[in-house]
DNA sequence: CCTACCGATCGGTAGG
DNA sequence: CCTACCGATCGGTAGG
C-alpha cells in the first residue's frame, strides 16, 4: 500500500463531503473550485472527479448528505424538548441551539435558499416531508381549536421560521466577526425568536396566556 | 454616431452598477462573470473593465453605491416613522418596507455579511458611521433612564436587527419561491420582526407598557 | 467604447 | 486513486 496522507484507506468519500460543505458554507458553491475541496482532503480533483461525476452531483449529495443528518437528528432534536413546561419555546430553542451547533450546514442551507430556492424546496420535501406533514398537521389542529391564527399556512410558517432561525444563527456569527463582539446577548437572542414565533402562530389571547404561565411558573 | 443600443450616450456606467447589483444579488459575486454584467447592459467585458477598473474595484463600487443610497434614504426612512403613536415600532416598519421595496439591495447585503463580514463592517462604519452613532446614543440613554436592557450593545444590536430584516426579507422572498404562496401572512411577518426588535432592547416591563398602548390607544 | 489577444484556472476525460 | 491532458471560460491588457 502507497496510501495517502491518511492512515485509514477509503473514508475519503467520507471526508470529500465534510470538507465540501465546509468550503461551500464558507465561499458558496460557485466560490469553491473542485480542485479546493480535493486538495482540502489531499487528493487530485480528478480522484474527486471518480467518487462524485461532476461538481453539480457533489453539490447534490452534499445537499443530501447534510438533508440526511437533520432527519436523523430530528427526533432527538423533538424529544429532548419534551420535558419542559413550555413545550413550543423549548422546541424553538432545541432548533436555535441545534443550528448554532451545525454552523456549515446553516451556512449552507442559508446560501442555498438564496441561491436556488426551488431546488432546495424539493430536496426538503422528498428527505423531510413527513416530518413537515407531522408538524403541519398540528399546527392545522390548533387551528381548528381556535388556538392557532387562521391565517397562518403551515407549510409556509415552517419555512419562514427555520430560515429565520438559520438566517439569524449564521449571519450573526459574521455579525461577531465584524463587531469583535462574543456573542454576549446569544440568550436574548434565542428568546427573541422564540417570541416571534409564537406571535407569527398563535392568536394573541394564547400567546399571552403562554407568556403568563412561563413567567410565573415556579422555577422547577 | 454609430452608437450602442441604447438612446442616450454615457449613462453606461450607472447601467453597469445597476446591472451589477441584480446579477450580484441574483447569483453573488463569485457567480458572476464581468462578461454577464457587461452583456446585460450591452457592452464588451473590456469597455467595463475601462470603467472600473477590475471586477474587485466593481464590487467595491457597487457596495459604495448601495451603502451611499441608503446614507440618502436613511433621512426620509427615520422621518416616515416619526408621527406615529408608537415611534419604535412605526421605525422598524419603516425599515422592512424599506428593504422589501429594494431586495436586490438586501440581497447583495445578505450575501456580503456571508462572504466577508469583516470587510462590508467596515464600509458601514466609513458610510454610516455617523447615523449608527446617533442611534447607538438614543440606545445608550435609554439604557441609563432604565428604559433599556442593561445588557445590550449597541453597535451589536443594530447589526443585529437589520440583519434580521434584510435576511427575512430576502428570505422570505425566497420561500414564496419554493412554495408558490404569495405573502398572505407579510403583515404579520413585519409584526413579528417589530415585537422581536422590541423584546431584544428594551426592558420587560416598558415593552408590555408599549404593547399596552399601541393596543388601547384609539384608532387615530 | 471595440477588436484582438493572453495566461490562468476551471470542470472534466482518458487511461491506467 | 494518479498522470497527463483538454476545451471553455475567466479576468485582464494592448492598442486604437
Amino acid at each position: 500500500m502507497k496510501a495517502g496522507r491518511q492512515g485509514r484507506p477509503s473514508d475519503v468519500r467520507r471526508r470529500i463531503l465534510d470538507e465540501a460543505v465546509r468550503l461551500f458554507a464558507e465561499n458558496g458553491f460557485q466560490g469553491t473550485s473542485v480542485q479546493a475541496v480535493a486538495a482540502a482532503v489531499g487528493v487530485k480533483n480528478s480522484s474527486l472527479l471518480y467518487y462524485f461525476g461532476s461538481k453539480e452531483q457533489l453539490h447534490e449529495e452534499v445537499l443530501a448528505d447534510s438533508l440526511d443528518h437533520w432527519k436523523n437528528e430530528l427526533p432527538r432534536v423533538i424529544s429532548e424538548s419534551t420535558t419542559s413546561r413550555d413545550r413550543f419555546a423549548s422546541l424553538v430553542e432545541e432548533v436555535v441551539k441545534f443550528f448554532a451547533a451545525d454552523q456549515n450546514r446553516a451556512g449552507l442551507f442559508v446560501r442555498e435558499m438564496l441561491d436556488r430556492p426551488k431546488e432546495i424546496g424539493a430536496h426538503i420535501r422528498v428527505h423531510l416531508g413527513p416530518w413537515i406533514q407531522l408538524i403541519a398537521d398540528y399546527i392545522n389542529m390548533g387551528k381548528q381549536s381556535g388556538i392557532i391564527r387562521s391565517n397562518v399556512d403551515a407549510d409556509y410558517y415552517l419555512f419562514q421560521i427555520i430560515l429565520i432561525v438559520a438566517g439569524t444563527v449564521t449571519l450573526t456569527n459574521a455579525t461577531s466577526a465584524i463587531l469583535g463582539t462574543e456573542s454576549r446577548s446569544s440568550m436574548t437572542m434565542t428568546e427573541g425568536i422564540v417570541r416571534m414565533a409564537r406571535d407569527l402562530l398563535f392568536v394573541e389571547s394564547y400567546s399571552a396566556y403562554l407568556e403568563t404561565t412561563a413567567m410565573s411558573a415556579p422555577a422547577n
